[in-house]
DNA sequence: CGATTATTTGAAATCGCTCAAGTTGGGTGG
DNA sequence: CCACCCAACTTGAGCGATTTCAAATAATCG
């Protein structure tokens, strides 16, 4: 997305206005505390002093960084059984915002420190994500447009797409998928404009890969077709219709 | 436990991965093994079976991922105090390879998970890696050429750059940086192709940014004005010449 | 010193971006 | 229920940054 003002304070304004003043930041630091958070609102921002850990346990949370001129990347989707908030210099390294009504458990750091138990999951689960992010990190430097598309979309389908994939159950091969996020968050996280993103399903659709009811409601006709367009089959997965890659990450635990 | 508390405390605050305390330090019991790797040995494939966590002790090592058709991508760099080599699915995620000389502790799963001390730092260093990542993330999302090239670059100078740069010392504002990563390492890391580096370091050559006495020794002239094209500085930074971005994962802790 | 590889440089092609309409869909009020 | 509005999305045309392809040059190593 480019630059000037507007399409800054637009931004900005997208979390914010749709909904309820800003959970105020940090009002849970009560060890273990659940909190509820509407759709589209403000968790914390970039910059903002560090209070507790956040585990997600329902909905879905964009952790994204503000470029100075606007620009905007949304570096991480988190959902059930992820964890954000925490930073090693206590100041926020990326700003969060529901894209739907999210609950959460906020951690103090030092319950954290008082429980092996819950420091392993910790650990696990920021390997994990790790892991994931990893995994996004070569979308962007290396995949092309329809590529990121093809992947994004996989990554919303359960079970499909992963190195345990299951392949075809019956006679067809359809998922549904329904999207938390707006084109333009949807660019922002695969690293395109929404012309290029908007561009690419047209063309998914027009392929017969997939038809758009509403839009944020996808059916996916034939998903190992989609899976051959993600760049990360290897030539023997291809005609296997298998998956190659491990640990890939799954969106589709994230979202709705 | 107190003075643990506070050691892993420290670790926190300080944040960035100058500090590189080994996360084995005042653990009375087994401290792990020491490896050592001669420069560009490959240290596990993508794929392969995991057996331990690995914590850097001095020197550097990329970690990358092939898609199937050859791309690659270098996912993260990592150096001093830097862990690697775990994953949620006890498979690698990705391959791991020594850029120099370097020397790691191998950690076994089951010393992590009986000793609290360890895994708490294990996790300040993981959520240092994650922000690191959403800062790599955001370049390789939003950054043109010209301003990864800058930033990668800016991330190879100690002490600047940071929200902590304490900007030029004494008259002149140079730096000198070795570089540890060939052009087609660096393009596999900043997601671009060997020649847009190529070109782009002949630029700033060109501009008198920067000198090249040999391939992999670049002189900085002007850290500065280098800065002002990462495209991390806001307008009112730029005025002032000081840093705006938190959390800035530092690339000269890691290499060489 | 020659062979080999890495890097630089140039020219052309291309993918994705920018700018500018046009369209859709959900919500509001008549 | 329909007309209208506004925001979000789609579509089109042209452009430009980066890639691709193809040398030429520089560095490295026996």
């Amino acid at each position: 997305m480019m630059v000037d003002e507007l399409a800054a304070r637009r931004i900005e304004r997208t979390g914010s206005a749709r909904t309820s003043p800003d959970i105020a930041s940090e009002v849970a630091k009560d060890p273990g505390r659940d909190v509820h958070f509407p759709p589209h609102s403000s968790i914390f921002r970039e910059g903002d002093a560090v209070g507790c850990v956040y585990q997600v346990r329902s909905g879905s949370i964009m952790l994204y960084k503000l470029l100075p001129d606007g620009r905007r990347q949304v570096v991480e989707v988190v959902g059930p059984g992820d964890v954000f908030g925490f930073s090693p210099v206590w100041i926020h390294d990326c700003s969060a915002q529901t894209l739907v009504a999210t609950e959460c458990i906020a951690f103090d750091r030092s319950l954290l420190e008082r429980s092996p138990t819950l420091l392993w999951r910790l650990s696990s689960r920021l390997y994990q994500q790790l892991c994931a992010l990893h995994e996004h990190v070569t979308l962007l430097g290396r995949k092309s447009a329809r590529e990121r598309i093809a992947s994004f979309l996989m990554r919303c389908i359960p079970d499909r797409g992963g190195n345990d994939c299951h392949g075809p159950r019956g006679g067809d091969d359809e998922a549904h998928v329904r999207l938390a996020m707006t084109r333009s968050e949807i660019a922002d996280y695969l690293g395109l404009t929404i012309e290029t993103v908007s561009r690419n399903l047209t063309q998914l659709k027009r392929r017969g890969l997939v038809s758009i009811s509403k839009l944020d409601e996808i059916t996916v006709h034939d998903v190992c077709r989609l899976c051959l367009l993600t760049g990360s089959l290897s030539g023997a997965a291809r005609r296997r219709g298998t998956q190659s890659q491990v640990a890939s990450s799954r969106l589709c635990d994230r979202l709705g």
